[in-house]
DNA sequence: CACTACTTTAGAATCATTATAAAGTAGAAA
DNA sequence: TTTCTACTTTATAATGATTCTAAAGTAGTG
């Protein structure tokens, strides 16, 4: 289960302080069933409904790309004005629909190998990643 | 060959009116010989550099959006701050160079074919399409 | 307890994009 | 050609997300 205190050790391991407002957005963003997709305002609206703490908007903002950068977090490339973020760090693809603007995860089992054969001398691919749109 | 009588009918035919703003954005769109990318700002320097006529920020909004609309652009989502288009309008994919910013095509032929395991129920795929993220 | 480097914060600044409303123009009709 | 109207362009203001700033607060070390 996670709780504070293996937050607490999260964070310290990978060299981020504890602060009370990281373990609160900690809470927010892994105590669930569930992964899942949000935006910086989505999760400052979660966070002003469950949490006793008001926690600014720069704060969030910091917290959600210090994770990205700890591989908590994972930022989806779907849209044009806003960062999408993803809970489910684990590489994998998305259907989006269209009709609904909903994205939906797609496990790794759900889409074959994808080759890339082209190379580009002296840089490393870091991630490939599949986008299916989808509409009715 | 494109030219501008070119440039009138492909606007004329899908219900653009041909303003002299509107040919001059097609002359700096798909007077060359390869597809290429670009964001906003990239078309408004290239315009306020080509073209004799000064366009406001707004039209080059406008066009671009209604080009889009009409199958002349592509809009393309990397998880940036910026809108970018491709004349290349066909379905591709593409590698993301985070070192530089920069977009580059990939062939067909550079990608195995992607296989969709997964179907959703009364939807319909609009396309796949891959984009390797790539650094130094 | 004291110190220092890391954090948080409010608010301002910035940047891309969208909205507004007034002036201009293309194309159709007379 | 002239007139008319709907479509366009434009400057500018407004918006909204994100980043910056610099001052106050705090965790962890010693």
């Amino acid at each position: 289960m996670n709780n504070k205190e293996n937050f607490v050790n999260k964070l310290r391991s990978s060299g981020l302080r504890p602060t009370k407002q990281r373990i609160e957005i900690c809470k927010a963003l892994y105590d669930r069933e569930k992964t899942f997709h949000f935006t910086i305002m989505d999760l400052a609206k979660i966070l002003k409904r469950k949490s006793r703490e008001k926690i600014s908007l720069a704060t969030i903002y910091n917290t959600v790309f210090a994770f990205k950068k700890k591989n908590y977090l994972k930022e989806i490339s779907i849209n044009k004005n806003k960062s999408y973020f993803d809970t489910n760090v684990s590489s994998h693809h998305h259907f989006f629909n269209e009709s609904s603007n909903e994205l939906i995860d797609l496990k790794k089992s759900d889409v074959g190998r994808v080759n890339i054969k082209r190379k580009i001398p002296g840089k490393k691919i870091k991630s490939v990643e599949v986008l299916v749109r989808i509409s009715d």
